[in-house]
RNA sequence: GGAGAGAUGCCCGAGUGGCUAAAGGGAGCGGACUGUAAAUCCGUUGGCUACGCCUACGAUGGUUCGAAACCAUCUCUCUCCA
């Protein structure tokens, strides 16, 4: 199968400016493509990786990336499909989360000898002259055009203001600069920079008179329309430090039913054919399809050492119940601290499993705390030394949260 | 610059003098069911040295026995006009 019918045949394409000649340049490895990422937070998170994936595919059929690090654009804030405006970001915020997104994309791209670049966009944007910009790329722009653009829409009732309204044009300069420099003759992205892509692709047809050509991936969106690669408390992160293996592999096992096949065929480099075999499986032997989508991904993010650990963790905690293992959370407390024994709610509020003592008490009165596989039933309780008889006490917070406590 | 509207708990949103730690919904948390899923059902959601106390309805000050609510000033947001 050739890459570009691969890359429909998992559904990854949301839309094209010609097909045609994108998928003939992209099969015969031709294609000079970047995809911009602005540094708008300390780490990338799913939505990254799956244009980072994109690129891998392509590199791969022998295509070159340019990885485009939007510093410059990160100044202004992209305003495509919010309805408030972004933060605006010190240099130095910006500075450093374009080195977290450097360290973190070599994890996944190839950028030896020249089989991919890499470059940043403040190196030319914030050199822009603002009424010679005016003058060689603004003319090319109408304004009523821009303002029927889509990713305008939802931020005409809210208010829109003219720092955002130049991202767009930021953006096609960067495509057209791109092209100047490198060569780049295609820029890909997420479906929602449709209308900023479109432009770039525009202003070098009027410009230079050259056709260059777009494509947006697909959003990744669970049955429910939702954005996947978002929990509760925020973005499912691919740095470590910000979201452990266990808790990325967790959040991929626990996907909904009707999402696995998709986000195996969208997320992971399993053969098209084995996915497949995999579409027969119902009910509860899509577990297994939800397993295999967790190790995967796991695996391309943080390594097979990582996958197994939080594999096995897993399966630690919800198929043999023991909960125990050696990435089990711990807190430690001295001997002074814990005396003779240790109210249950102070314990609790000690490891974090509740964020205050009356949250303690209501876990416990709704029977929902555990100590070595023993219900608390009482928020008056104490653990005592007895307890620690392993080495540790085990709590389990609900069904899924389990905590391990020391003394020494 | 002119006219008007508004700011309530994690979010949305009711409340216009005491019955309000503040309706309702969303989200979260715990429980039941289950497949570590979805749906559903039940409980719960400011804090504490806890039958009481403290802190809270943009900020500050005032009126009152008593204020989220009334008044004044301020800050911010939005809408319309220029």
């Amino acid at each position: 199968m050739k890459i570009y019918d691969e890359l429909v045949a998992r559904g990854l394409i949301a839309q094209v400016t010609d097909e045609k000649e994108i998928a003939e340049l992209v099969n015969s490895g031709k294609a000079v493509f970047y995809i911009g990422f602005d540094p708008t937070a300390d780490s990338l998170h799913v939505g990254h990786f799956m244009a980072l994936s994109l690129m891998k595919r392509l590199q791969e059929a022998g295509n070159k990336p340019i990885v485009l690090i939007g510093a410059g654009t990160a100044m202004i804030g992209d305003p495509s499909g919010r309805t408030d405006m972004r933060q605006m970001m010190s240099v130095e915020t910006i500075q450093h989360n374009s080195e977290c997104f450097k360290k973190q994309m070599s994890r996944f791209i190839d950028f030896s000898e020249g089989k991919a670049i890499m470059v940043n966009n403040a190196d030319w944007l914030m050199k822009l002259n603002y009424v010679e910009l005016l003058r060689e790329v603004g003319i090319h722009f109408t304004v009523n055009r821009m303002l029927t653009a889509e990713c305008y829409k939802n931020r005409m009732e809210r208010g829109l203001s003219f720092l955002e309204f130049n991202y767009m044009i930021m953006q096609s300069y960067d495509f057209l600069e791109l092209y100047r420099k490198y060569g780049c003759n295609m820029q890909f992205g997420g479906d929602d920079q449709w209308s900023n892509m479109l432009t770039g692709t525009e202003l070098i047809h009027k410009k230079l008179g050259e056709n260059v050509y777009a494509m947006t991936i697909t959003l990744l969106l669970n049955s429910e329309g939702k954005k996947m690669g978002k929990t509760q408390s925020g973005a499912v992160w691919l740095d470590a430090e910000k979201t452990s293996p266990f808790e990325f592999y967790q959040y991929w096992r626990n996907v909904a039913d009707s999402d696995v096949l998709k986000c195996i065929r969208m997320l992971t480099f399993i053969p098209l054919e084995e996915v497949a075999t995999m579409e027969e499986w119902e009910g509860s032997e899509l577990n297994r399809a939800k397993e295999i989508l967790a190790f995967e991904l796991t695996k391309l993010v943080h390594g097979e050492n990582e996958a197994q650990k939080a594999q096995a963790a897993a399966k630690a905690l919800f198929v043999e119940g023991s909960g125990e293992d050696e990435n089990t959370p711990s807190t430690s407390v001295t001997m002074q601290e814990f005396g003779e024994g240790m109210s249950i709610l102070d314990i609790l509020t000690l490891t974090g499993l509740a964020a205050s003592k009356s949250e303690a008490r209501r876990l416990v009165e709704q029977g929902g705390i555990t100590v070595n596989g023993e219900k608390i039933d009482s928020k008056d309780a104490v653990l005592e030394k007895a307890a620690f008889e392993n080495g540790y006490a085990l709590i389990r917070k609900g069904k899924k949260v389990y905590h391990k406590l020391t003394i020494g």
